[in-house]
DNA sequence: CTGTTAGCGCCTTCAT
DNA sequence: ATGAAGGCGCTAACAG
């Protein structure tokens, strides 16, 4: 299928006897052109149906005015949130946004970056894929003077701003809670322990232990991959060890609802045999039976932070000085660990 | 933030003493040049971290290699998953996704349209915002020859290739489940009714009401404008009559767990007093109690299929004959529709 | 095999 | 107030 023509300056220009820069003149509204010849022009482009070609543009000014966004996944409510928020204020600063996911893919992932940057996206916003260990790729990028940030899924190795929530005080939180309610043998199922999350989450979990002077013997953690086989295989192995843990904290909402699913299936009720608690609050955590008790991350507001610190850093309205935004998460209490009732 | 410079093939040149073009053939792999010539710039280009410019070959050759993407909202399950088809198979074939969300706004559809046609998108994958009731800016593309589909949220009204699911079948799926499971007073919770699925959704309806011979007055639907506050108040309203549904088939699931909220919090027992099933089968739906009765979209495959045929028109191996590609939906029979018991 | 030329659509001096 | 010229980075036709 070949594309209709698009209308150019050119033929503007040619159709009314006029010079090109007469046309772009007029077109971007410059005072100093006559009136006539303006309104001439205006009017002819609007019966033309001229569209501005914004790749012209940006060739000419090097500056695409697009902003490239990598994500582990699109499906993911989180990231979504996150895409969306950036969406929102990318289009509201005048600027498109490029998306690009990994698939959780450390190739996949350098490889997005070089599509990415071949384009010419002004900036870049990223989250890294579970895979990536290494950071030669952001560390080029970073080489190259390619202006970027980070969010969520972040590293420290690289001088760069980030914004992510405050995981290990939003892991406390909800441990903390889970003691309250007078658990003592609190079991933290964590992801891949060289993921950024599955390491601050865990600081929080044994802070608040420690506070409650919980003893070494009942600090457990149990890791899975996150796969629903391995959530189920471990969840199981759990509940097959003698001194069973009375609460389990899972680092991600759709682990807590894994772990749910198995520990029902087992006959075990929640949250008198075990309270159980997640992070992330997905849509899905309000309307499990029992209702999940969990973390709420705001992913639509680090989408519009992490893209609007972008922006300020583009237009120089900020410093490039790396920044961390640290957002507040805060506890949803739900039914999965009410083990105090009306009290 | 200003950019660190980027290498161009000019500079390759002078450096090399040979001409643009013989570094712009080298780096393509052009057979017609000198073995050695071809490696010295080969070399000189990844040592000096050459970056392919796409903006400037976008323009040259009168394309850009993007694909703009609008959908109502991004962080709805079913179009992420869409998108995530979308992106994988964009990407697989050298293309790139811009994508814009509606927010269920007809004006910031028209304005998403307007920016990514001036990004100069080779072609466009549209998904309708509810608020769309005038096509003319789908018009004025068509008008224009600029090649676009559209997928799930589509109108007949426009000539071009559309992606859909079966939404008659699936709603004559369900409800035939329901029949069959004894229920006789089958309500339709429908959303806005100039909505395409509203309508379609409906059609299967009545087809299956029909097949069972219900009579007329036992065809009920109630409209909502899906808002939860609405979807709310409509069941309520629905407890109220004195001959009470038997059953209800929520238009999608975001709506069928809201029917499912209320009716628990008013204490109607599901399936028993009422059975409820959805449509979409999102992730929640999987996890509600009763599991939610839904009919499953192949949501990332229509991504797939619609980006597909997009590119197929681009690259010409197919027609640009319009062709209306309508998906399996499959039925997934979960609790909430089990009137009968091991039967 | 390689260089020259022209131009994609636009903007920005520099003239006039 | 308007036009001409040059160039953003790259490619393609045409010479040699």
């Amino acid at each position: 299928m070949k594309k209709g023509h698009q209308v150019t300056m050119k033929e503007i220009a040619k159709k009314l006897g006029v010079s090109v820069s007469t046309v772009s003149r007029a077109l971007k509204d410059s005072p100093e052109l006559h009136p006539d010849t303006k309104k001439r022009i205006v009017e002819m482009a609007t019966s033309m149906n001229y569209q501005y070609n914004l790749l012209a543009q940006s060739l000419r000014i090097s500056k695409s005015k697009v902003l490239g966004v990598i994500v582990p996944e699109l499906t993911s409510h989180f990231f979504s949130s996150n895409i969306s928020g950036i969406q929102d204020t990318a289009y509201k600063r005048g600027y498109n946004i490029m998306i690009c996911q990994s698939n959780e893919s450390f190739e996949q992932e350098k490889a997005n970056l070089k599509t990415l940057v071949s384009s010419q996206v002004d900036g870049l916003l990223i989250s890294l894929s579970r895979e990536t260990k290494s950071y030669e790729h952001l560390q080029e990028l970073y080489n190259r003077e390619i202006p970027f940030i980070m969010f969520d899924r972040v590293t420290e190795e690289i001088p760069v701003s980030k914004v992510t929530v405050d995981d290990a005080h939003g892991a406390y939180l909800v441990v903390n809670h889970l003691l309250k309610q007078g658990c003592r043998k609190i079991a933290y199922f964590s992801g891949p322990t060289d993921l950024y999350i599955s390491k601050k989450r865990k600081e929080g979990y044994l802070e608040a232990l420690a506070e409650f002077g919980i003893p070494e013997k009942d600090i457990k953690v149990y890791v899975t991959d996150l796969t629903t086989e391995m959530n189920r295989e471990v969840t199981l192995d759990m509940l097959k060890e003698e001194d069973r843990p009375d609460a389990i904290f899972a680092m991600i909402d759709p682990l807590a609802v894994d772990v749910m699913i198995t520990l029902k299936e087992q006959g075990i009720k929640i949250p008198e045999d075990i309270a159980l608690a997640g992070f992330t609050n997905n849509p899905t955590s309000a309307v499990v039976e029992p209702s999940l008790t969990t973390v709420s991350q705001p992913g639509y507001e680090m989408g519009q932070i992490a893209a609007n610190h972008l922006l300020d850093q583009l237009d120089e309205v900020v410093s490039d000085e790396p920044q961390s935004f640290v957002l507040l998460t805060t506890l949803v209490e739900r039914n999965s660990s009410k083990k105090i009732k009306a009290s």
